[in-house]
RNA sequence: GGCUGGGUGGCAGAGUGGUCAUGCAGCGGACUGCAACUCCGUGUACGCCGGUUCGAUUCCGACCCCAGCCUCCA
């Protein structure tokens, strides 16, 4: 039985949907104006996972991931750039879809956009300020009153007196309340706005996903997920909002996932210690990449450094030279793997656990290889339906062993050329010609391996 | 200051009240012209101090250290 970590209770428990066979999912997306870092990616992947590991076990799952395409960095931006908002927004969500793809993250099933449910947003905060959580400040403002919504603090266990909120940053002056956060905002001159009854304005951050997740999932759903560094204020503040226009319970189950450390720090775009997805992806393949955001729990923190890559790169590396050379497709999942494949993602997605499977089979997998036995089959195809499930193994072996990062490209007939140049040298018993192409090859990252039958070259 | 997590062998990273995680790296052996791949074997690991227990890395308490949130953040 699925057991899943909820961030309000700060338990694992048992996973209940509220419609049997189904599961609705609501991912907080990125706000679109620069490149995707390996943090996002994190979280990506974490719940892409997530997601398909609910489809292995039956469910039918409704993945949402919004896009926040209006805010203030968004329009910074395009007037630094002295271009219209939307070319940034269309720009920088087009460059997110080409690095989630890289990393092998299926589509979510809906992908709204906060510039298209201005209605939506607009309803949800007339409904706050027709109860009465929500008041106008003086200048087309609305704010959302914390003090009017009990339990409020509820799923980061703040207090509302504790929070020391204008600390560091300065408090708005027509706020009742410090920790009274903006649902609405006008519009300076010259920027993207939308009609309201409050006039011309924006939407303010927290309000969007209320609205985008209401409108794709409904008044109360299974899951919502982010990164840790949401649940405050971000989440937090949605439930405000959601519970006291909604009138019942928002979420059943939090989800966050754990921050990607730079040197014992959190990686961000504020610290500027960020690397993005794209330029990993110019030194490593890019599913040695998704390997390695999943080598620790979700929930854990994640260090990022090159050694870490390398080692997940070598790690994905055995478990394609262990598919090598085998059919899959004759062979069917065994059964006992399967159970232990569950039982560790059942634990609240123990990926780690999950991937240690994977290695044994590929053991039992190159015993069987070696002993030409006809289990073969059973556990490549095993190898290959648990990797699938958690969006790995996907290429052909050869595919993956002879490719390498988007930045370098290999010259396939010269190397083969050389082979064959070396395989003749070998008949000849020229061997020291034969190690000297293996060791020119070797310096270009290309290794060579003999067997029976024939010379075989994979990236290293 | 308040609220959360966490400290496991050279590195990464699961887990458990009393036999093995797993991967990378290392060492020994087999295979190989030599390698690579692979297989077999191989490691006095659980922050510190107390307590509970026949027995604790695992439970309890104190302490030290690290990270996240309390601004925008995945």
């Amino acid at each position: 039985m699925l057991h899943v970590y909820n961030n309000l209770t700060r338990q694992k428990e048992a996973f209940k949907p509220i419609t049997e066979g189904k599961v609705g999912m609501y991912v907080c997306g990125i706000t679109i104006y620069d490149y995707c870092h390996v943090g996002h990616g994190r979280t990506y992947v974490a719940f892409d996972i997530i997601a398909r590991y609910f489809e292995y076990l039956g469910y039918k799952v409704t993945y949402v991931r919004n896009v926040t395409d209006i805010d203030d960095k968004i329009i910074h931006r395009a007037n630094e750039n002295e271009e219209p908002f939307e070319a940034v927004t269309e720009r920088y969500e087009r460059l997110m879809h080409e690095d989630f793809d890289a990393l092998g993250l299926r589509q979510p099933d809906l992908e709204p956009h906060a510039t298209q449910s201005m209605p939506e947003i607009i309803d949800i905060i007339q409904t706050l300020i027709d109860k009465g959580f929500a008041y106008e400040g003086q200048h087309g403002d609305v704010y959302y009153s914390v003090s009017k919504f009990d339990s409020y603090g509820k799923l980061s266990k703040q207090h509302v007196e504790d929070l020391r909120s204008g600390e560091r940053v300065e408090v708005a002056e027509d706020k009742k309340d410090p920790l009274d956060f903006v649902l609405w905002k006008p519009a300076k001159p010259n920027e993207p706005s939308w009609d309201s009854p409050w006039g011309k304005g924006r939407p303010g951050w927290h309000i969007e996903c209320s609205a985008m997740s209401k409108q794709c999932l409904g008044d109360q759903f299974d899951i919502h997920g982010g990164g840790s560094d949401l649940q405050f204020p971000h989440h937090e503040n949605e439930i405000a909002q959601s519970e006291a226009a909604n009138g019942c319970q928002f979420v059943n189950y939090w989800m966050h996932s754990g921050m990607v450390q730079v040197d014992e720090e959190k990686m961000s775009k504020s610290l500027g210690n960020f690397f993005t997805i794209r330029e990993v992806l110019k030194v490593f393949r890019a599913e040695s990449v998704r390997f390695f955001l999943m080598s620790s729990h979700y929930r854990s923190q994640l260090n990022y450094t090159e050694e870490n890559l390398k080692a997940a790169d070598a790690s994905l590396e055995r478990l394609y030279l262990a598919l090598r050379d085998t059919s899959p497709e004759k062979g069917s999942l065994i059964a006992s793997y399967d159970e232990k494949f569950r039982v560790a993602m059942d634990d609240d997605f123990n990926t780690p656990e999950a991937m240690a499977l994977l290695f044994e089979v590929a053991r039992e997998l190159n015993r069987a290889k070696k002993e030409q036995d006809d289990s073969v089959h059973d556990f490549a195809a095993t190898l290959k339906i648990l990797g699938n499930a958690l969006g790995l193994l996907d290429q052909s072996p050869v595919e993956f062993l002879q490719s390498s990062s988007s930045s370098s490209s290999v010259d396939v007939e010269r190397i083969e050329s050389l082979i064959e140049e070396r395989n003749q040298a070998r008949k000849d018993k020229n061997f020291a010609r034969s190690d000297e192409i293996r060791d020119l090859l070797l310096s270009e990252g290309i290794v060579l391996e003999d067997s029976r039958d024939g010379t075989t070259w994979r990236q290293e």
